[in-house]
DNA sequence: TTGAAAGCGCTAACAT
DNA sequence: ATGTTAGCGCTTTCAA
């Protein structure tokens, strides 16, 4: 832990007043209690010390550990960096600071123990940003007292606070550049249903269809087992195999539609000219592929601050005060590209 | 900070011990000193009870936070999610806990108050994954007393400990590559010079030109001012001019290399036929990109376990014994794409 | 083998 | 406006 570190007593000694005064002249909150003039020497002292309060004594006094914590489902995948670094940098600001753990695992039975460990270290709230459904955990955190918010996923129990991607839009917006195009023929290649993301936009596509009056049931939707290339490409060959007559293909995200390209062309298609194809979440280099893959941003950073906001309001309001969980869901935009063009015909 | 906590008094008093009992049946090092009934007995009750000790009373007591701190210079960089991956996987194992800061500077004046609010904190180390040189900031750390290691970049100044990548092995995996392939007059494409790993990449290009008996001269080596693809566009665009005789460029990473891309097909020649390019790094879709980019994979999850278990060393040494610095390199590996191929002539 | 007592550095009644 | 006192939950001498 360092050197020797100077304490509050050595700042009280060398001012000259007792360690209560000094701590109330160091302290926002309490200082219009004390004398301007003593404030002011302590101040200095400080200062000229070098005091730096140690947060663990801080923090057994007070009961705050002035830490949060956050559990990562998958770190490697790129989205969480910028949600990281928005959380980070918005609670840090409130003075925070970010515990991060890895839960390798996808189940919420392998989740728990990580939680625990976050639980253990006395976190004054948690964010969850998980790859399934966590309802168990969540709920279990809050019947702990724990703050808890869930980031890019949610589950179906309202109860939760979560600020999430708004993919009933995100999804609109691909469905209706395809559309705007000219595709009437439009299908669907749905993420694992099992996440809230995928279900999200599978409803939207269908609420969009049918809006624009170009629902035709239910076998131009095809679910891809998980958000990979490979996946992607097994769902899009059966999806194009029940339906050859497709013009363009909504896909759950850009792994998912970079693995329709290659069901497109096995079946000599080329992709942008007879098929059209767009992805979600714009990630890096997706106008590097050819063609450049359409896609829909999401704004993952303002996504994670957007999170933390939250939180610091939930950990602020008073204990009892169980206020109404906050639930709200961040626009994406469209990065259209040349994967989708006019349909051939 | 949740309901009322399980103490340890809890469990002494249930138990029928006193405290400082309780404690030594809790902790390994001194169990060996209470009588085996009783240990079992209290073990029991602290399990019944559920208690989990205050890592902040046990912290403020001995001095140890069981925190390291972690500073990433720029977390939307992909590379970043695999290294706190492997540090917090293995710090974990050991009951450490990772304060991760985001510092979006890159020069080190804005990187010295983020390492202080972690010093603040009483992190028991500290691993540095930055972008530029931190000479400065790792010296001060070491003054401070706090075990400090960098990854992925490291400093000039050899008393500081890292884990980083082997550029001077990785950038002959690629030099080697094109050379077999046939390719005599090879260019390098460098990164920001004041890079560690461009400096070590741009050695490395040299001493393997030299030991293959390709060496051209300094003229074969144009800059990028930075790890992106615009820079590299640009870099490579002066390269070619000056020497457009040269069929293959090796570049001090992807970005780099796929900027290159650009600038050979502005003149008129085709990647890959005409014109052979490595990348560094190995990122995602590298291998949809066409042509697909042969690149250098680095294991940068290794690389944060490394790193860790560095620290962990570095912090359960005696605080007196300033023990050598650990310096370690890890291999990279070849992934061999399309990019590069037999020269045309 | 166990208990008693002190104290890590800080905050928060309570008293003055 | 400041000082006194107690105590957050734990570990660690020192005694017994």
């Amino acid at each position: 832990m360092s050197k020797r570190r100077v304490t509050l007593r050595d700042v009280a000694r060398e001012a000259g007043v007792h360690v209560s005064t000094a701590s109330r002249a160091l302290n926002e909150e309490t200082r219009s209690v004390v004398h301007p003039e003593t404030t002011q020497r302590v101040l200095q002292v400080a200062e000229e010390l070098g005091y730096t309060p140690n947060p663990l004594a801080k923090g057994l006094r007070t009961n705050k550990s002035m830490t949060i914590g956050m559990v990562i489902s998958d770190i490697e995948n790129p989205v969480f960096g910028p949600i990281i670094a928005g959380v980070e940098a918005t609670v840090g600001r409130e003075g925070y600071s970010t515990l991060v753990a890895e839960a390798m695992a996808h189940d919420h039975a392998a989740l728990a123990p990580v939680i625990d460990a976050l639980v253990d270290r006395r976190v004054d709230g948690m964010i969850l940003a998980m790859a399934t459904r966590t309802g168990e955990n969540a709920a279990r955190l809050r019947r702990l007292g724990v703050p808890v918010i869930l980031v890019n996923r949610t589950v179906d129990d309202v109860a939760v606070s979560s600020i999430v991607g708004d993919d009933h839009y995100g999804i609109g917006l691909a469905v209706r550049h395809v559309a705007e195009l000219g595709h009437e023929r439009i299908g669907h290649i749905a993420g694992p249903i099992e996440t809230s993301t995928a279900a999200g936009r599978l409803e939207g596509f269908n609420a969009h269809m049918e809006e624009l009056g170009l629902n035709h049931g239910d076998d131009v939707i095809e679910e891809a087992e998980w958000y990979q290339i490979d996946p992607g490409y097994k769902a899009a060959g059966t999806l194009l195999d029940r339906r050859p007559d497709l013009t363009a293909l909504v896909a759950a995200n850009d792994l998912i539609a970079l693995g329709a390209y290659r069901a497109i062309r096995e079946r000599g298609h080329e992709v942008g000219v007879d098929v059209s194809v767009t992805g979600y979440n714009d990630m890096m280099l997706l106008d590097m592929i050819h063609p450049s893959l359409t896609s829909i941003r999401v704004p993952y950073r303002e996504m994670g601050a957007e999170a933390a906001e939250a939180l610091l309001q939930m950990m602020s309001a008073d204990e009892e005060s169980e206020l109404a969980p906050i639930n709200r869901k961040l626009r994406p935009t469209l990065s259209a590209r040349n994967s989708t063009q006019t349909p051939r015909d």
